[in-house]
DNA sequence: CTTTATGCAAAAGGTTTGCAACAGT
DNA sequence: ACTGTTGCAAACCTTTTGCATAAAG
């Protein structure tokens, strides 16, 4: 709901138009699972909405990307996966490389290794991205 | 070299071929830059050995990371870059959003993150890949 | 000789784009 | 009305694969 009025501003400051296959979208990519890809997305506003067609979905996405709201990332298997950007809530990845699981953590000292290692470079960062690949705590029993 | 000679025991151990296609492509491998893609690879090879296909360039890389002396990596532009697996130095990036620059950088405070904050998960961390998004020292100035 | 690798072209798989019809402002 | 958007199909781009030929062991 914030993404969707967030959304609303960012289309109508440039002129853009804010239409039910945007809105639905927008609303459908909140209340999903992370790590959604376009794909995924699609087959869920399938379901609901069955005349909305796989492009819309990926301009949409890229529209999100563009409007700060989402962001794209790439574990390796060749699809992108998208996710809402939670304001204040950064967190980063584990990927389990024996059942595919791919977990959320979140760790402070994160950001301060960030500003150190920008000073000591001469860097400014504005994101960043950690993923962990390793066992789950399934799998590393079952190893 | 190295790799070569590696790559050279893996082959003849699983009674594949030692082949001068594969030769040539692990000793350019080794050359180059860090972080080239298959195309990068392609022409550089091609300089020398106009006949070596494409495929055999992707065919070879997917036998080096399977031998464990390549890493293959994507940052987001979706083309994969791969780059020879240090031993003993493991790096991270940094990625200039302006220029496109791809920096290494190496911090010792990265593996006691890793190993902490896999202990809070119960994780087993085999890897991981820490990138820093944002502008590179010259870009910062011109911004 | 037998088996594996190569190069080419074609296929695959994810993502983007051209275009005519359509919807938002 | 005007301008931007959609859905479809085709195009695109990177990577993989099938197959006949060539090279390695």
């Amino acid at each position: 709901m914030n993404v969707k009025s967030t959304l609303r501003e960012y289309l109508r400051r440039r002129g853009l138009k804010v239409t039910h296959q945007r809105e639905e979208i927008a609303e459908i990519f909140l209340d999903s699972p992370h790590h959604l890809s376009a794909e995924e997305l699609y087959q869920q506003i399938r379901e609901s909405h069955p005349q909305v067609g796989l492009s819309t979905v990926y301009r949409t996405l890229n529209l999100l990307v563009q409007a700060g709201l989402a962001s794209r990332r790439e574990f390796g298997d060749g699809i992108a996966r998208y996710e809402p950007v939670a304001e204040n809530k950064h967190h980063d990845h584990f990927i389990c490389v024996r059942c595919g699981a791919i977990i959320e953590f979140a760790n402070q000292k994160i950001e301060e290794l960030q500003s150190e290692v920008a000073q000591q470079n001469n860097f400014t960062v504005l994101r960043h991205k950690l993923e962990l690949y390793g066992y789950c705590e399934k799998c590393r029993r079952r190893r």
